[in-house]
DNA sequence: CGCTTTTTTATAAACGTTTTTATTTTAAAC
DNA sequence: GTTTAAAATAAAAACGTTTATAAAAAAGCG
């Protein structure tokens, strides 16, 4: 590999010079700048990274932390997330956390389980001198993550910081759930069931007041019994609409797109039209979603848009030098009604 | 941040000594190597990591290029490479080439755009110095990522290297396929369609080649009609699959799960039942064969396998001190059929 | 005990940059 | 033509490690 040194060399000049070129420093003369840009251009020389990282403060590498890189929406997440840094001129490093091998067959909790392998993790990326942090969570819930004295950009996306001081970006599911109720009303349903997903989640938890906000709003009487907690599996999801169906709903919404295919399975099983008998809304705008037949109506997450945000978060806190716990925020990002075909007009 | 030097300091030795005893030398004497261990472990001391990276030759980082990071089958083969480096104590730097912003609109060939981010992005991994480069295509092709002089070790998994160099790791197709038509054969099935993909693939060649071997051996004449070409879509399954029918087939091999949902969407427009009056199979395991109904069966790609795989061949080249250009290798990972409903028995 | 050998510790150079400081050259002013 | 200021370039220090070399201490041996 070449060096500062050889190019300094080759073009007779010394090697502050060469790096005050390559900086765009305005002490050196016209001519000098041309030789030396020509030079580099030709002998194809790139700083060595290693060295530059160890002169200067700034690295500008992001580490980004994926709690499960296979969980639904994490990959497009940190695809949008890279994309948007790589064209600010930033690197990513990528941790995947759920590492199945060190997980599998230790008594602890879950929780415990992240913690062991996050805090690791996060030492890990300031022992490289990242620039800001990323963190995506596996699914939307108060997480600890970063301590209370983290001195460099650090945001949560996905979830929300248990700490106040960090920027969380998480979905609008208040807003979403309200759309997808409304949505139903304006098709003529009234007894809407519901298939929420586990009982503490803060999805769970948001979406149930979007979906009151919506029954207030059209003076629709708010029935509880309506509500069946599932834990967001398929099979939850079958059982659940078993207890909708004897309670007479024309409408079912399901808190996720797994747990609604659930619904289809129950309904099916029973010789149950799906649309015409009982209309089913989803939610996530999962892949299997338009493969479900009829195809299903769905709310969709727009991960694209909540990787650019964050992006776009940490650029600004990256930039506009960052003082630690200044301006947190949480930023809620809308979803998108997707119209398919499982949900039918009455009366 | 705190230093060797500090440490040294605290100790009473010199930077060296402490040195010394971080690298296991065995120079250092009983009582001093207690010591200094003490107290880098009091104080949580990790050694810059770029005056490690600057001054040794080996940085025990991996870079991994991902053609497409969103692309079926990416994440999970990512994920088992990070865990396995991770195992063996190698960090894993993940780029990932298909950044939507760049690819718009532009004229060039698919081709072109993948080199076009491809080589600053090997440039780059270079230019961090990576011991070893595993590239993972995004579908299965002859692909000419790495020059002739590379030096460090390098694989391409789920692609064929151009470039008889570079060891390559792809899933065994014609096996999965003579399986798959091995099974239909088993069921009473003598006229099984194919919904081929593109026509230049090597999934798609390989596949063929696997169906008519089978046919072979079962003594079935085959007949070039029967076979179909698509191009991988949805839309694709469905068109090819009103051919197959009016040629009637009693089954139907379609080279991915997604063509098998277009295969669905003929059947069902057209009240053919599927399973009992055709049947249908599929490629892939996709999360959607899950979910259609009847569920499909199908051959399942191992992609854990073929992630665990690629990691252990780095491995090996990794620490065995590899020399660039011998034994390179081409390792076929097997398939998995999975057995669900849509194959019914005739005759 | 003095010599050599071995073990332990210390010193210094090197890695490739950036940055601070110093020096030289050029231009401007008198 | 000399002095001064500004611009351009060069020299040197620093970043935090590892490693080669040197030095010191300990041990072995006649």
């Amino acid at each position: 590999m070449i060096t500062l040194k050889e190019i300094a060399q080759m073009c007779g000049v010394s090697i502050s010079t060469v790096s005050n070129t390559i900086n765009g420093k305005p002490n050196v003369g016209e001519e000098t700048r041309r030789k030396v840009l020509e030079v580099i251009e030709r002998t194809g020389y790139k700083p060595n990274y290693f060295a530059q990282g160890m002169r200067k403060q700034k690295t500008r590498i992001v580490g980004i932390i994926a709690e499960d890189l296979t969980a639904f929406g994490t990959t497009p997440i940190v695809s949008a997330i890279m994309a948007c840094l790589e064209g600010h001129n930033y690197r990513t490093v990528l941790i995947n956390l759920r590492i199945y091998d060190k997980w599998q067959d230790t008594g602890h909790s879950s929780e415990q389980k992240l913690q062991s392998s996050l805090q690791p993790s996060i030492k890990e990326l300031l022992s490289i001198k990242v620039d800001g942090i990323v963190y995506i969570a596996g699914h939307c819930r108060v997480i600890n993550c970063f301590p209370d004295d983290f001195r460099i950009p650090a945001i949560v996306v996905y979830g929300l910081s248990k700490n106040p001081r960090f920027t969380s970006v998480i979905i609008d599911d208040k807003k979403g759930a309200y759309d997808i109720t409304k949505y139903l009303i304006s098709m003529g349903h009234r007894r809407i069931g519901v298939i929420a997903g586990a009982v503490d989640n803060l999805h769970t938890m948001n979406r149930i007041i979007g979906y009151q906000q919506a029954l207030f709003d059209e003076k629709i009487l708010f029935n509880p019994d309506l509500i069946r907690y599932g834990d967001w599996t398929r099979a939850s999801g079958y059982n659940e609409t078993g207890h909708l169906v004897n309670m007479g709903v024309t409408a079912i919404f399901s808190m996720n797109d797994v747990m609604a295919a659930g619904a289809y399975d129950y309904l099916h099983e029973k010789g149950i039209r799906i649309a015409d008998d009982i209309s089913v809304v989803g939610y996530d705008n999962n892949e299997i979603s338009a493969y479900l037949r009829p195809a299903l109506t769905t709310n969709q997450i727009q991960l694209k848009e909540i990787g650019e945000e964050s992006a776009k978060i940490m650029l600004e806190m990256l930039e506009n030098n960052y003082t630690p716990g200044k301006n947190p925020d949480i930023t809620e990002i809308p979803c998108q009604l997707v119209i398919r075909e499982s949900v039918k007009r009455i009366n």
